[in-house]
RNA sequence: GGAAGAGUGGCAGAGCUGGUUUAAUGCACCGGUCUUGAAAACCGGCGUACGUUAACGCGUACCGGGGGUUCGAAUCCCUCCUCUUCCGCCA
């Protein structure tokens, strides 16, 4: 979240952040809202310190009186001290409800964007910052879709996962497991190669850790819930990942902190329908291995760029077509201030499917989570955080069984024949 | 899951028969004196957050989390979490 300072001193800017996201002029009152309930908060501040200090100092006679036997004069202070105990509480649960309000407030108001995301509505006014410039793969008749085809050579089992599970769990079997797990180890030994440290997280996270991500209470309805427990499980390993740096202190000379992960990915995907669906487009559970960073501030955009080039480097050595989406306004992430999409082209269907997504929160995550630093003078500020997938398994399996597929069978791209064993899937 | 014990500032470690402890002391760290330089010794500093102030400061909260008793709690009570040991179960 945005820290209240930040929108006090730069309203303007805020606020015309909040406009390039389609937020209407008087949508943006909050940000008075915020402002004024924060002088409010002050002024209960002050009051309530005030007034501890005053019991401090009675409480501090008191105990002198009882020692000199001075008993009846500390009878009377007691009455006063309880009398101020009233005030206290009363002005303790003002300043409760105060917090509160503003914290609610903020959670409301996503991040603001960076001068280089466009203006736009919805994901059709997204700017195509890198395309594909090679013609697109162009298949004959009768090219299948992933879906097909994972039934001809027997690598995906749809209808165990729905028995097992439930629709959206699909079952690897075979071929289809195993260029599931070559993936899986081509994409970690990538990162590893590029400076990642590799960490297996908890596949499943408290409260605290969805808070600080941003992942609750806002999109609670995303994720599936062990109640009993009061657990999470994840929908990325961005959570888990993000929170080892949750109210940590680094050193400047601890930046950049660079982790990959490997996790299972859960996602409700309450609302999705039709061909959207259908196969591994968008799934309940999927695999993803995950990059993320945490930066000086003066570094995270050129990190950023660090990391589509990883990313970009990744789909070139699988030999996909794919393009580059700088993600407008209206369709940019909550809790970002920069987003760039990868899409890969899945020659069958003909569609582009969303593979990755890196993105800059700036100081947005590191607020919740409460991630600094000390300066070379010992000051704190925020750090910046940084994630994006590289890359999410489902789709990439998706695009290279249709641009891949021949009438010998399907081609395994080459850098994957090291981790595979084997050329062709047939 | 059951039983017992423990959780204190970067670390170690007092305090825990409630009130000059708003946390001793040591180590580490930073600055200074001394020294050709260093070590040692000595002197000083050394947590986080919020409020207040032009500033120096001052105030408040924080001794695992939350709640309670009391004029006053690190210290007593309740509850939750974590760790250690023992028992049970188990890949």
């Amino acid at each position: 979240m945005l820290r209240t300072e930040f929108i006090r001193n730069h309203t303007e800017l805020v606020k015309k952040g909040l406009i390039k996201r389609n937020w209407t002029e008087e949508r943006c009152g909050i940000l008075q809202e915020v402002i004024a309930l924060d002088d409010q908060r002050k002024k209960i501040q002050t009051s309530s310190d005030s007034v501890l200090h005053e019991m401090n100092v009675l409480s501090g006679k008191i105990g002198e009186m009882y020692k000199s036997g001075n008993r009846e004069e500390a009878e009377t202070l007691k009455t006063k001290v309880g009398q101020l105990k009233e005030t206290s509480k009363d002005l303790e649960s003002q300043l409760k409800e105060a917090k509160e309000k503003i914290e609610q407030k903020l959670f409301a108001i996503p991040n603001v964007p960076n001068s280089l995301v466009p203006a736009g509505k919805s994901e059709e006014d997204n700017e195509v910052y890198k395309d594909w410039e090679s013609p697109l793969p162009k298949l004959g008749d009768g090219a299948m879709a992933h879906w097909e085809l994972a039934e001809k050579y027997n690598l995906i089992d749809f209808k165990l996962g729905v028995k097992i599970a439930g629709s959206g769990f699909p079952l690897f079997r075979n071929k289809g497991s195993k260029l599931q797990r070559a993936l899986i180890n081509f994409f970690l030994d990538e990162a590893s190669a590029a400076g990642y440290e590799e960490v297996v997280p908890p596949h499943l996270v408290n409260t605290a850790s969805a808070t600080a991500t941003g992942n609750l209470p806002d999109k609670e309805g995303q994720m599936y819930v062990a109640e009993r427990d009061e657990l999470y499980l994840i929908p990325t390993a961005e959570v888990p990942v993000t929170n080892i740096f949750r109210d940590v202190i680094l050193n400047e000379s601890d930046f950049p902190q660079k982790l990959t992960a490997y996790t299972p990915c859960f996602r409700r995907e309450a609302g999705s329908y039709g061909s959207d669906v259908k196969g591994l487009n968008r799934v309940h559970q999927f695999d993803k291995i995950e990059i993320v960073q945490i930066s000086h501030p003066d570094e995270s955009y050129k990190i950023q760029q660090e990391m589509l080039d990883h990313v970009e480097g990744l789909l070139q050595k699988l030999e996909l077509p794919y393009r580059i989406l700088r993600l407008c306004g209206g369709d940019l992430t909550f809790t970002s201030a920069l987003t760039y999409d990868f899409e890969v082209y899945s020659a069958a269907q003909k569609k582009w499917l969303e593979v990755s997504s890196v993105s800059n929160f700036e100081t947005y995550q590191s607020n919740r989570l409460k991630l600094r630093y000390k300066d070379s003078e010992g000051k704190k500020h925020l750090a910046h955080t940084l994630n994006g997938s590289a890359l999410a398994l489902a789709r990439i399996i998706a695009a290279i069984l249709e641009n891949n597929q021949t009438e010998q069978g399907i081609k395994v791209p080459a850098v994957l024949v090291p981790y595979i064993g084997f050329d062709w899937i047939n």
